[in-house]
DNA sequence: CTAGGGTTAG
């Protein structure tokens, strides 16, 4: 039986990863290439060692296909994150080969809209499941619970779930990853409980899901829950959603916990842990750390170059970014459009517009990706922040994508900080029309209305400022020690170092206006006297946390806040000067960007 | 010979 020799043979190469091109050279001087099953296997080996364009030649030159052929093609489309692909090669499946979709196939095109989130074609594809002959699959069923799962569908993926005759890990990790990923902690955690068995893959589910809906504490009490049970970690994954729990929270000291316990379990070198490391010490404003980690990786691919540069350029260290990039080309790792946003991003921090300029060409023409709106936005950025404020109004009304807020209030932000009040107020009225409820926008209208001695429109924003009811979020800043953090909210420090922080910061309030400092208090919403106003900014949170940081922690270390809204400029004066008349240097991640604060400058050079 | 769940960057 040599045919069987020979896919054995093949096999042998998929599970080594040795040369499958000598056996397919020697399969084609045979002629085996005619017999279906070996093409086929040819095909998925090359596929299985990532080697995409091999698979797809041998496909396309088999004389005949089967669908086998089909879904081998589909999932190795799939499988190198292709499924726009995966859905626009299928048609020619029944227009050149005359074939209809089987079980494997409508699995493959499943999982396509799934990691699409194409909600609207998964919808036709289950239909023409269920009319099928496959209507009652049980594999299908549970890649359609995906499906609905990762569309933010549950509920529908649940009607899909309870169909399910035998159901198995498969589908009760689909569901309850769908509901933990929508933030319904109550349905999830009822599954989770009747999973037949709780191994590692159901709690994985159920946290990962947590800490894609925000409830990254949930996740951490759940992730502590699973150890005590137990579970060994026998796969790494739950440790990837882990160290996002870490940054997404921006608390350092744990996310460094937490970088010990990969390595304790053997799993730093592994390169989705590695690549979710840096991001994480990225997001927890130690870019350090993050490049420590990335130098020390023996194998990096896009992710890793990207999640560097975008930290670095988040950072204020446009000219690293930049050179990272150049390092990540000459690696041979090929950009992608994530890579470009945070490239131009840098570009803007640094005002390099022909630079910019040139990347947003080059990502364009050099490397065919197709520019989505938040490129557009990052171009936009960086011509309006350099001063081509009218350039930048073009792109707005060029590109092909409605604007959104961001995009708005980019331009919005340029023109505040260029003087253009004319055009600021046409952008202003452009952003309301998106979001009419957003107070800043009319405390920003009623400045720049003030600053051009338009009175009466300046008191007509404050009006309509005071009748809205004004839902704004709660300020609050925090900072970790690892052994204690503390959360403050402005105007008040209830913990008891009150007395302290009040006694610092009034002390820091005399050296900084012995040196010119005047409160800047445009960013008070309400009427009140000026006195009243500077009474507030005083009580800032991002101030209280600073102060305290400065109490208690050790003599010359970073201090890192972590703020929810983003920082007001009169905070943001405040702390360039605290930074220089302590020689500390503070950090902090606002809702928005980082601020490194040193010697009485800001990474961010005043643009925000 | 082909398919389903948990995965990192904006």
């Amino acid at each position: 039986m040599p045919i069987f020799h020979h896919l054995r043979q093949l096999q042998e190469c998929a599970k080594h990863h040795s040369s499958v091109k000598q056996l397919h050279a020697h399969f084609i001087k045979l002629g085996l290439t005619q017999f279906l099953p070996l093409a086929n296997t040819l095909s998925n080996v090359y596929a299985k060692s990532s080697r995409l364009q091999e698979a797809l030649q041998v496909f396309d030159e088999m004389p005949h296909r089967d669908h086998v052929s089909w879904a081998t093609i589909l999932t190795a489309l799939n499988q190198a994150n292709f499924p726009n692909k995966t859905l626009s090669v299928f048609p020619s499946m029944f227009s050149l080969d005359s074939l209809l979709p089987d079980d494997f196939v409508f699995a493959s095109l499943v999982k396509a809209c799934a990691n699409l989130g194409a909600i609207k074609q998964g919808k036709q594809v289950h239909a023409n499941y269920l009319v099928s002959l496959f209507f009652d699959d049980d594999v299908i069923k549970s890649s359609l619970v995906d499906m609905y799962a990762k569309c933010g569908l549950p509920d529908d993926g649940r009607a899909v779930f309870n169909s399910i005759k035998l159901k198995n890990m498969a589908s009760w990790t689909a569901i309850i990853n769908g509901y933990a990923r929508k933030g319904r902690k109550k349905e999830a955690l009822e599954l989770f409980l009747r999973v037949p068995q709780k191994n590692l893959f159901a709690w994985t589910a159920l946290i990962s899901g947590l800490v894609q809906s925000g409830n990254e504490v949930d996740a951490f009490g759940l992730f502590i829950e699973m150890r005590r049970e137990g579970i060994s970690i026998i796969d790494p994954l739950v440790l990837s959603s882990i160290v996002g729990a870490s940054a997404n929270i921006a608390m350092l000291e744990l996310g460094k916990q937490v970088h010990g316990l990969t390595i304790g379990l053997g799993y730093e070198s592994c390169l989705f842990i590695s690549n979710a490391l840096v991001d994480m010490y990225a997001k927890c404003s130690d870019i350090v750390a993050a490049k420590d980690v990335f130098c020390r990786m023996s194998r990096r691919d896009v992710v890793s170059w990207t999640s560097i540069i975008v930290g670095a350029a988040q950072h204020g260290r446009a000219e690293e970014a930049l050179s990272l990039y150049d390092e990540m080309v000459s690696n041979g790792v090929k950009p992608n459009e994530v890579t470009f946003v945070g490239l131009i991003y840098a570009c803007s921090h640094v005002g390099l517009v022909d630079k910019g300029r040139e990347l947003f060409k080059s990502m364009v023409e050099h490397y065919g990706i197709r520019p989505c709106l938040q490129h557009y936005t990052c171009l936009l950025d960086l011509l309006g922040r350099s001063g081509y404020l009218d350039e930048a109004e073009d792109v707005i009304n060029s590109m092909p994508f409605k604007p959104d807020e961001p995009t708005w209030a980019a331009l919005l932000s340029a023109c505040k900080h260029h003087g253009n009040a004319k055009m600021a107020i046409r952008i202003a009225n452009h952003l309301l029309s998106l979001k009419p409820e957003e107070p800043s926008t009319y405390i920003l209208l009623s400045n720049i209305y003030s600053s051009s001695s338009l009175w009466e429109h300046a008191s007509k924003a404050r009006h309509l400022l005071e009748g809205m009811e004004v839902k704004k979020e709660p300020g609050y800043s925090y900072i970790d020690f690892g052994r204690e953090s503390q959360v403050f909210y402005a105007g008040e420090a209830s913990n008891h170092m009150k007395d302290e922080t009040f006694g610092l910061l009034k002390e820091l309030d005399v050296e900084m206006r012995r040196r010119g400092y005047v409160p800047d208090t445009s960013c008070v919403l309400h009427n009140m006297e000026q006195q009243e106003k500077e009474r507030q900014l005083f009580w800032h949170s991002e101030r209280l946390a600073v102060a305290y940081g400065l109490l208690k922690s050790v003599p010359g270390t970073v201090i890192r806040i972590v703020k929810n809204l983003r920082v007001c400029g009169d905070c943001h004066t405040v702390l360039k000067l605290i930074s220089d008349i302590v020689k500390r240097e503070i950090v902090v991640r606002d809702a928005k960007r980082y601020h490194h604060f040193k010697d009485g400058k800001c990474s961010c050079n005043d643009f925000w």
